[in-house]
DNA sequence: CTGTTAGCGCTTTCAT
DNA sequence: ATGAAAGCGCTAACAG
């Protein structure tokens, strides 16, 4: 039978109380007292019951991830993190993926906030920036953490410079001698579109390569947007000779837009994407892209949540390194 | 303020235990009782309390899926028709990731059932056939259900006729004219792998080719192993005309390592796979594959673990169909 | 068929 | 700095 609070209690010879208060680190216990319970608690390898825990203590020792409809690897990885962080705090992932119209993604929020009572939430894009879905948090006074919100000020989470990294990757590609670098973007919900739509336009600026609306092109994130972008490009009078999708699953679209039209990719057409999802790697030719440390932000994020659950004022927004990779997919352009 | 049994016991003229009843489905309520609770249950929009719940009922409401190192495709199908399983049953999943060595299972899997006493676990390969997880299982008397597993005798859970699949997908190749067939097998510990070739191998004896080692190489489910593997069959003297690799990871190695050495794939060699994960579509030519219903499996293992929770002679072993995908990635073969 | 009474194991008062 | 007692909201065991 696992033994309960009380057995530590009557081995250390002490009260239940001082045994909770060494377990939950609050103050008020002398340090031989901390040391003789921690001795009973490794000995009887006591551990707390959940349940009892959270009834008696308002609180469920639970977090939830809260999504919409993010790339599968992008969640994965998210989830890996937040997992980590987790562990390493005796707290609870929940996953709660919600819908898509308003009315859905109250009605599903409710249902896990009435099931699960979390004790706080991370946010991933595009709910990030949701107001529904933020709006809702508020008025629960449930804390929260963001991992790249478009508007990360008086938030707390994780946010990557990801003009910074795509001004780098357009760098390469101009210093490869591209000139005309035609453009995915991305779903306007997600804020890190924006970003990444601000990196070309600054990029293209500093090379003194005038700005082409023509090259720029609506995506979906998907690969099957990627495809009709990459076709919508290439059937342009005047074709780019590199394009940068802002993610990877559109520009493995874009590579196979190209194969079927019988182009060679990096030979007649350079392509590169965002993320560095595995398809980056496993696609031929391999994906020039730009790493996000994808569960590493998911840690952090947790990490600055449960600061933020243990008090109020704690937690803030951290930024994280990318880093720029280039494969097989970029190469200086022909010249015709 | 959240409403509680108390509380609709009060609005509905009841006790307490009989509301519980209505709400747990016991027996020995009137109709009419029941109807008057659940009216009163949905004006107050009243919602049990977990923790309260799992106290006193010493059940947790949680399921554990546990895993090593799957696919991460694989992993998100599952978890997501676990997902769909859970909320449907008021449940709750947590996800279980453990460690490789025999000591670090045991560990990891003590954790998880300290910290959160699951009702019961799901089980997915390679770890549906690990000892040390099964025999941790049952001294624990924990009720589990399998996905896929090697030996389904007095198991439940969810599996797919594997042999069969394989031996349409290699009929396919031989209708095309393929006699030479090259297969990649997957890392033993997996169940299905065993299948896969017990399948390649019917289908060479049906079809009248005589079975030649030579052209069955090991490969460990990875896109690299896919790679390795993929060059050892083609450096051979009389290479294959097509290769069947036990998923569509190291199939998509195989199209590397193919279009490294300057071959087109399908016309130079044709290339199939296992699972259906999306990269068998994003890569160019897509590939030809046997998709398995994964997200149906996680869900469907999640009710056979339900039902056997509920009554321990409940549940059984459901069967699910394959479908056989031909895409661009097979075609007849060259003939020298 | 329905209700009453005791806990489940922990944390929170509030004493000391 | 420590402890005793009173619940948290629910279900199990027993009575009726």
């Amino acid at each position: 039978m696992r033994s309960r609070i009380e057995d530590v209690a009557a081995a250390a010879g002490v009260s239940m109380k001082t045994v909770s208060r060494v377990l939950n680190n609050e103050p008020n216990v002398r340090d031989e007292m901390r040391q003789r319970v921690m001795a009973v608690v490794e000995k009887l390898q006591y551990r707390p019951n959940l349940s009892a825990r959270s009834l008696a203590g308002q609180r469920s020792y639970v977090i939830a991830l809260v999504y919409n409809n993010p790339s599968r690897n992008y969640l994965m990885e998210i989830q890996n993190g937040m997992l980590e962080a987790c562990r390493d705090n005796h707290y609870n992932l929940v996953l709660a993926p919600v819908g898509a119209s308003r009315q859905r993604k109250v009605d599903d929020l409710k249902v896990v906030f009435e099931h699960f009572a979390p004790d706080g939430v991370v946010l991933i894009p595009p709910l990030t920036d949701d107001p529904v879905v933020l709006e809702f948090l508020e008025a629960n006074h449930v804390a929260f953490a963001c991992i790249a919100p478009k508007h990360p000020d008086g938030r707390i989470g994780v946010m990557m410079d990801e003009t910074a990294a795509v001004r780098e990757l357009m760098a390469g590609l101009v210093a490869r001698g591209h000139r005309r670098i035609g453009h995915i973007k991305g779903p306007p919900a997600h804020g890190a579109c924006q970003w990444r739509f601000k990196g070309y336009r600054e990029a293209l600026r500093k090379a003194g390569i005038e700005y082409d609306e023509d090259l720029v092109v609506q995506g979906a994130f998907s690969f099957e947007s990627g495809i009709e972008a990459g076709n919508r490009l290439l059937d342009l009078k005047r074709p780019p000779t590199a394009i940068f999708a802002a993610n990877d699953d559109m520009a493995a679209g874009v590579i196979r837009a190209a194969c079927e039209r019988g182009l060679v990719v990096p030979r007649d057409i350079s392509v590169c994407g965002f993320d560095d999802t595995p398809i980056a790697r496993h696609i031929y030719p391999a994906l020039t892209t730009v790493r996000q440390p994808t569960s590493d932000m998911g840690r952090l994020a947790t990490m600055q949540l449960l600061a933020r659950i243990r008090a109020a004022d704690a937690g803030g927004m951290v930024h994280v390194e990318h880093e720029v990779l280039f494969r097989e997919s970029t190469q200086p352009p022909v010249r015709h």
